[in-house]
DNA sequence: TAGAGCCTGGACAACGTTGTCAGGCTCGGG
DNA sequence: CCCGAGCCTGACAACGTTGTCCAGGCTCTA
């Protein structure tokens, strides 16, 4: 019994508890649980006796029983690909701070575009009861989110659908982002363009790719097998697929790259060529307007994505939202220079 | 009474509990807790029935109720700056990856540099018990985590120590590096060199002043106080800052920038320039090569830094730690050309 | 076949907080 | 002087889980 209440007070710590507070102060428990919630109801010299006894012993009120009690967490979980990726920073900060706005916390995970991981972080939040979750999903079937969707975890998912469930998604128009950016090098002479892109497998990367297709198509150009580049992202293998499409017997003279990684790597590539070749793409990079010549590209806007579902995860945790929706951002073509790099054949 | 169970069912959205499963599977509540947590003692008939009751409710287990009862929450937090500063991207990634080796998940919250913001955060973690807080402070007065850290949270501080208390601190060698670093367009001839920083309230912009000066009279060169500016950030100032120091009558034919977001004002404004101006940089920034000429910058590695910090927040938990240490990590010097300008005058 | 020992399962308290409710006090009016 | 209204205060249960402890049934051996 003694061993009992020894763990019991080195728990955390040795951390003070209301009891302890109410003891200090000579009050009931419930009369501090006032104080520290700012509850009407308690006389000012009451309180002050209570306040001292708070700050004489450091108490701090402990969350997770409030939480256990409450039933609400006023914490919300964002799962993304990557955190080091300059898409997602800016993209985690709009969210906290729309959570801030709200009372609460956000916890960050990164999926490495792993689905396994994605599951297994989604699944850990919504142990500790996070009140709703943003997810950007690496998986492609999500419904082993039915459960918590049912008891009420909100949820919207950001940049791809969810898989075989029904729920909010935010994302760019990556179909007209890269049709339109697509368009602009038709429009300035160019007819053999390349596409580098990633798995189709990825939602992104098919609309993208379908919107590459919808531009050459609309224009009349067939579109020549070498010149797409499908599932590669690494520098090593962005670098020999934009080898090849440069100097094979039916040589791009613009090039069309599908997210930011693969943009930096054909930069690096092209500025080796002697031949000068166009290119577009899909997002922005920082510093796109320094380099020589400036970088053209489609770029969506991160942090209006961000805003954008947390706003409709507080909405639907407010309860006015019943429906999920899609949600298409639009996105908007910078012309710097390099896209506008006339073809040279 | 059956108001008090209706609510009680509605709490989390009708969520079922161990006791839910237990009915279901005919069994009692501890062996649910059994089955869930993979403790032995269970026929596998018994677990297998408890697994179907399981999966068929959509059971997850309520980690508000598991920590308020272990005491650990499997969570750290890190508290920054801004999310969206290309330099806490890497360095949050970095924690959650050491994070989820110890089975742990990551809170995040930004400050926005200011202090109170800081507070406010690190408390509200604090609340929710976190075991451990990574924090790059804000203000320069931490006592308010005194009782925090009395209480066994385990605490390391990143990038500025903390003001008042004594703890762990991980940050990079900025005097060394910006030494270094001015040095260097020294040893290329320069003497009038420009300095560019934030205020010197800030420790990081502090020393890599204290380094700047230490170059200069290192080399035995007299400062001009309109050589540097200080408190100074935002764009529109930089530019404004960096035009007088390159217009007055001692004009500087070299420039040092304080941290990653003057650099790219700098060279912004070296680009309209007519006479080449050298340039080195604090901190690296993305395509700093592909520039014209490359940018020649005193790197500090974000990944590192986290995860060093991160370690010895484990460390620590694990009760392996006791004396408060400071770590200086290395920067190193990567010339891309801006630094080998010589002087024009 | 009886007893010892092991294995499985369940009852119960506790973690720290908040919602409910009732008791005691003060104050003013009749 | 008494009574009711209104304000403070505190006792108590409950949130969902886990640690402790004990009971009952089984196996194994003598």
């Amino acid at each position: 019994m003694p061993q009992t209440h020894l763990r019991s007070a080195t728990r955390y710590g040795n951390r003070p508890t209301m009891k302890d507070v109410a003891a200090r102060a000579g009050v009931g428990l419930k009369t501090v649980s006032r104080v520290v919630n700012g509850e009407p109801g308690v006389t000012p010299e009451t309180e002050r006796r209570v306040q001292e006894a708070i700050d004489a012993l450091g108490f701090r009120r402990n969350d997770s029983a409030r939480v256990l009690r409450k039933g609400r967490t006023a914490s919300i979980g964002l799962v993304l690909e990557d955190l080091a990726d300059p898409f997602y920073g800016p993209l985690s900060r709009s969210v906290e701070e729309v959570a801030r706005a709200h009372g609460a916390l956000l916890i960050n995970g990164s999926s490495a575009e792993d689905p396994e991981r994605e599951q297994e972080l989604v699944l850990a939040l919504c142990a500790r009861r996070v009140d709703g979750l943003v997810v950007i999903p690496a998986g492609d079937d999500h419904r082993y989110l039915e459960p918590e969707l049912k008891a009420g975890v909100a949820t919207v998912f950001v940049d791809r659908p969810a898989g075989h469930i029904d729920a909010d998604v935010v994302l760019s128009d990556n179909f007209g982002g890269a049709r339109d950016g697509v368009a602009h090098l038709i429009a300035h002479g160019h007819r053999r363009i390349g596409f580098i892109g990633d798995m189709p497998r990825i939602h992104t990367a098919a609309e993208r790719l379908r919107g590459y297709r919808a531009a050459m198509e609309d224009a009349g150009i067939p579109v020549a097998d070498s010149w797409m580049s499908l599932g590669v992202t690494d520098p090593e293998r962005v670098r020999r697929a934009a080898g090849e499409m440069l100097s094979g017997p039916d040589p791009v003279t613009a090039v069309f790259a599908g997210n930011n990684r693969v943009t930096v790597t054909v930069i690096r590539v092209l500025a080796e060529q002697t031949r000068r070749v166009a290119l577009v793409g899909f997002d922005d990079i920082e510093l796109a307007d320094l380099l020589q010549p400036g970088v053209t590209v489609v770029a969506q806007d991160a942090a209006e994505i961000g805003r954008t579902a947390a706003d409709r995860l507080f909405r639907q945790l407010d309860g006015i939202l019943v429906t999920p929706e899609r949600i298409e951002l639009p996105t908007r073509l910078i012309t710097r220079g390099s896209g506008e790099i006339p073809p040279a054949d």
